[in-house]
DNA sequence: AAATTTGTTCGAATATTTTGAACCACAAGC
DNA sequence: GCTTGTGGTTCAAAATATTCGAACAAATTT
């Protein structure tokens, strides 16, 4: 045959693996092929570039600087074959063959998933990939392209635009700490002043490319990072900190005495708008559909209330 | 096996051809391959992504919109893959496997084959490509990654930056026309109103993503634009038109009563500063050793005399 | 020192792609 | 209207590519 292109997606995807997993041995496990396979299908690349990518002295083999640079550069060629996959197959139906949703971990996962069993009763071929980001994580998703289609995104989106954003509810936070912890008996409203002498729980932006943000922390405030609210939740129910969270989230912990709320200077309570976004420019039956639905919960009353 | 791609870019390459020669069979005839070799192909890639690419109703196969946006995408995706196999190839050797150099069209040919010819006997095994661009359009292949390396680029370079420049030589400007043009036995010097009656004859500027460039034309007058600065001496001399040649290009008709030189009201000649213009985050010996003997060439007066 | 893990080799088996011939449908030329 | 040529498809046979399974050598871990 003809003029190859020396690379195929395929042997990107092997490659990929293997650096993703750090063997040859757990990269086929995970491709669920023989190892030697995926020996084989080096060397065709390796053959095909005219180039070694792997550094095979000593018994783990090891990436070359050419295999490292066809790994990353691999990357975003597979990125985009599959947004060039998506593209056709949207073009062709009308429909997503996929659709992302980057869920900001404020929302309550039950609404989500209803919304999804309603969705696949209208659209059982199109997948639904959710993904749960936290803090500014939802917008990050969606302007980098992760996502399709946010929901529970909060404070301010980006100066880049792109996208539109509908309010979805508001969120009533709370500032709780466990029974026995020290500031649990303290009288209120709390001050700023004793609240930072006291370790804060923050769960972690997962934004990627915007800069992270942080919420509810104050100047010279130990903090305790976890990944989400749910984790954030356990943690000062231990007692390992103190900080906001969702009163939808603790509602439980509240009425069982495992979580005390307590008046601080700011009041006992604040506010935030809770809103869903999606790509402007993204044209689909599954993402007209989502937001259809996520409009009529925003008339009722949103998700939010407790 | 499991997960694949939904596309492979052989694939791609198949659709490529079938759109720019127009029908299966040509497109099987230019990758050397039967007929139906290239039906399963393309029956193979409807089948993975789901999606009909070819509306086959009529003996001609025609690609539908979906067909259309995978050939659009494809490309990108193949000219993505093609740059990431370059880039491999160069880190992996420290040569490039291939230069692309872009040749401005006031640069004499028998130079750069001179160039092309000593390099050659350096490293054999890398592939050279030249293209000839016109006005702008060395800066824009620059620019815009069709060339690793201009020659022979004129005028400022874009505001984008990225690029290193220097100065190749100077070009001398004449303004010619044909002995039997009425202009060429008009008293000198011409004025613009003048000149100005008569057509002018200019090259097309082959920028690609740039604004096209021109010069010297007078406002309000009639252009017959031409693809290159030889046709343009071309249509000069069967009197076709008026306008700046470079006089190392036309000495020859010069001396033997071809064309003859006018003197302006803007002088009888303008000099040009000619450059030559790499990718300054591209590293490799092909492109250091073109590089120095450019600067050579700079350094011995240039390439420009008449 | 023994056991385990990693990656390679190689023949056999399986899967994929290509070829070549035949066919059908449409278009062009006479 | 008939004949010829072109375009694309089908399908069995052949060729090529990829995977498997077993054995092996070398390095690492226990």
């Amino acid at each position: 045959m003809n003029h190859k292109p020396g690379i195929s997606l395929d042997a990107l995807l092997v490659l990929d693996a293997i650096a993703r997993r750090g063997s040859f041995a757990a990269a086929a496990e995970e491709l669920h092929r023989v190892p030697s396979s995926v020996t084989y299908a080096i060397h065709k690349l390796e053959e095909s570039l005219g180039v070694t990518l792997f550094d095979r002295r000593g018994h783990r083999a090891r990436l070359t600087a050419a295999g490292k640079a066809l790994l990353r550069d691999g990357r975003d060629l597979l990125t985009m074959a599959d947004g060039v996959v998506r593209n056709v197959q949207r073009i062709a139906t009308g429909w997503e063959a996929e659709l992302r949703i980057a869920v900001g971990d404020l929302v309550p996962y039950e609404k989500v998933l209803d919304l999804c069993t309603a969705f696949y009763r209208v659209a059982p071929d199109t997948r639904l990939r959710l993904s749960t980001e936290v803090l500014g994580g939802a917008w990050d998703a969606l302007v980098t392209g992760r996502a399709d289609l946010a929901i529970g995104a909060t404070g301010e989106g980006p100066p880049s635009g792109g996208y539109t954003l509908r309010p979805l509810g508001e969120v009533e936070f709370v500032f709780v700490v466990a029974p026995h912890h020290p500031l649990a008996d303290a009288p209120e409203p709390l001050t700023h002043d004793l609240i930072r002498r006291y370790r804060a729980v923050a769960a972690a932006d997962s934004s990627r490319g915007l800069p992270p943000r942080t919420v509810g922390l104050l100047p010279g405030q130990n903090v305790f990072t976890v990944p989400d609210l749910n984790i954030k939740r356990q943690a000062q129910k231990r007692g390992l900190g103190v900080g906001y969270l969702p009163r939808h989230l603790v509602a439980g912990d509240i009425a069982a005495g495992e979580l005390v709320v307590k008046a601080t200077e700011d009041g006992s309570s604040t506010r935030h708008t809770i809103y869903y976004a999606w790509r402007t420019r993204h044209q689909g039956e599954a993402l007209l559909w989502f937001k259809e639905q996520l409009a009529n919960a925003g008339r009722r009353g949103g998700w939010f209330s407790s």
